[in-house]
DNA sequence: CAGAATCCAAATTGATACTG
DNA sequence: CAGTATCAATTTGGATTCTG
């Protein structure tokens, strides 16, 4: 039964179903989740600051909870070595490598459509007159006094 | 190249592409995002209060927002009917219609390994003397007072 | 090195009220 | 019906400090 990503075409709907899924895809949702699945499935097991440096811009905060979300969840193995300096290391489960074929096929998607996605952005923005609401965009209170900044 | 969603099998995996596709993930990564694009990809057009009853768990504000980043990336359509009461439709664009492979191979990943997850959580928690923390799990000044509610 | 703890800024979200 | 505006509460994230 390890043929990549189950491709079982009927899928429930319900809201129940709905409901189960949800925090399942709230984890896999997660930003950081998806680039550390990534990397530790493409470039095998990887120690604490090695995961920092090639993530880059991520704090040892959210690697740190990252992973022990990920450990929570069964997706990644946390192996410590008694040694001087402490060295860990993170590996994915089978689970965890279960989830690549999915991970990869949305990072593909991801990768191809960048651009028509940058474009309907654009266009959306210039229709609308706003500048670049980020994610939400809402007043929030800071905003407005901090017109000025420049 | 409408041939689903892209088997391109090498993606590049440096940080500049990651850079790029993380706007891109952070989108389909939203929670709801996942449940109104399955919604309107397999029961078609929608109005507003139509998503809001079916997707059930969603306030008005938070689907407005959704519905407004879906069209502003291209991925749904907005329709004004001028009728009073007014009538609005969404619909999936072809962008957005493209994302349903990947998204389906998601939802059917959560759906079939939803038990092993809860397995996994809950053998985490019990090794780790910790009840539930929901995602992040830090000490948020009200979480020490209720530690006593048992 | 790997991480826990603390503090604090900022983003996210829900509830509510108002509008065309 | 389909939103928008505003406010309050929660969450989230980063920076810093401390430890084994």
């Amino acid at each position: 039964m390890e043929r990549g990503h189950t491709d079982v075409t009927a899928l429930a709907e319900g809201p129940e179903d709905c409901a189960a899924v949800k925090p399942v895809l709230a984890r896999i949702g997660d930003k950081w989740v998806v680039l550390v699945v990534r990397l530790l499935g493409r470039r095998g097991p990887r120690r604490f600051n090695e995961l920092r440096r090639e993530i880059g811009a991520i704090s040892q905060r959210m690697l740190t909870l990252t992973l022990r979300g990920l450990e929570r969840d069964g997706l990644v193995t946390r192996t410590v070595h008694p040694t001087v300096p402490p060295r860990v290391d993170y590996e994915l489960t089978d689970l965890g490598r279960s989830l690549m074929g999915p991970i990869e096929a949305l990072g593909n998607w991801a990768f191809a459509h960048k651009d028509e996605m940058d474009a309907a952005r654009a266009r959306f923005d210039r229709l609308h007159g706003k500048a670049a609401p980020p994610p939400s965009a809402r007043p929030t209170a800071k905003a407005a006094g901090s017109a000025l900044k420049g």
